[in-house]
DNA sequence: GCGACAG
DNA sequence: ATCTTGTCGC
């Protein structure tokens, strides 16, 4: 049954300790595996692919932010500032684009490694209020149970909306790779373990690097991407979700293309708006 | 005091 | 994240 749980919402009011606190209750909620009848990788990119259920082919959303800053000085009476978020959300369905939008809010509190969701989750929730269809899997660029409380970005708002979510990091907030993570073949996946930085027994497996894209014979090195389940989806799925999504680029499509609408929409914003 | 960590 | 030039490789 699907219980959204806004009253997890992220509130920036809270004290660090509160959203500390708000993040190990979200974690305990979450769901680090895969639905019952879980999600194929394969029809998500391939429009002709069968589903077992044989209905239509899955839409797969990507979130991302780009920033509205000021670096002005001036004005700021109370130490607030006038720096805003946008987030831009983009839909795909069988490899093509259907919906594209986005939402800005101001920026309430700093960035602080570990408390992202309650800078950035205020306009990724608003934006995703805007969108007309319900896509079946979201996309977020962060981590997802990669977290010090299992709490990332991606399980923090696939909780609040009790939605199928993934993080795509492009850089490892904590645990450990199992194996040596250098100029790694494109396809390969090597498992994130916790250590005891993380909220969970060590050892346990908390996700995936996953190298999406490898240049074939020169100097130069692609980073792998980490990563790990949001909620209700499994660390394997996960990974074979992102590699399916992600055929020439780095990142998987709906994520690159949300990267580039946020900035796109930015524009919007700065001319439209005073 | 040291550690050092998504976007 | 954002601010930017240049450099590399396809």
């Amino acid at each position: 049954m699907m219980t959204p749980r806004p009253d997890l919402a992220p509130d920036a009011t809270l004290s660090r300790g509160e959203m500390e606190t708000l993040q190990r209750e979200i974690a305990d909620v979450a769901v680090f595996a895969d639905d019952d009848p879980p999600l194929e990788p394969e029809t998500l990119s391939n429009p002709l692919a069968a589903t077992s259920t044989g209905g239509e082919p899955p839409i797969v959303a990507g979130v991302d932010q780009s920033f509205l800053l000021d670096s002005d000085d001036s004005g700021d009476e109370d130490g607030g500032t006038d720096d805003r978020a946008l987030s831009a959300v983009v839909a795909m369905q069988a490899g093509e684009v259907i919906e594209r939008v986005f939402a800005v809010t101001p920026l309430e509190i700093p960035y602080i490694p570990g408390l992202l969701s309650f800078r950035e989750g205020r306009p990724i929730l608003d934006a995703l209020e805007e969108l007309s269809v319900e896509p079946d899997l979201y996309l977020f660029d962060g981590s997802g149970r990669i977290h010090f409380r299992q709490a990332g970005i991606a399980t923090h708002m696939g909780v609040v909306r009790d939605v199928p979510s993934i993080g795509v990091a492009k850089s490892l907030l904590c645990g450990s790779p199992r194996e040596d993570l250098e100029n790694l073949p494109a396809g390969t996946t090597i498992p994130i373990e916790a250590t005891d930085r993380v909220d969970a027994p060590e050892g346990t497996l908390l996700g995936y690097a996953v190298q999406t894209k490898q240049y074939e014979s020169s100097s130069r090195y692609v980073n792998p991407l980490y990563v790990s389940p949001g909620h209700r989806v499994g660390p394997e799925t996960a990974a074979e979700v992102v590699l399916a999504l992600s055929e020439g680029y780095k990142l998987p499509e709906p994520v690159r293309l949300a990267d580039s609408y946020a900035t796109e929409a930015k524009g919007e914003v700065v001319d439209g708006g005073e």
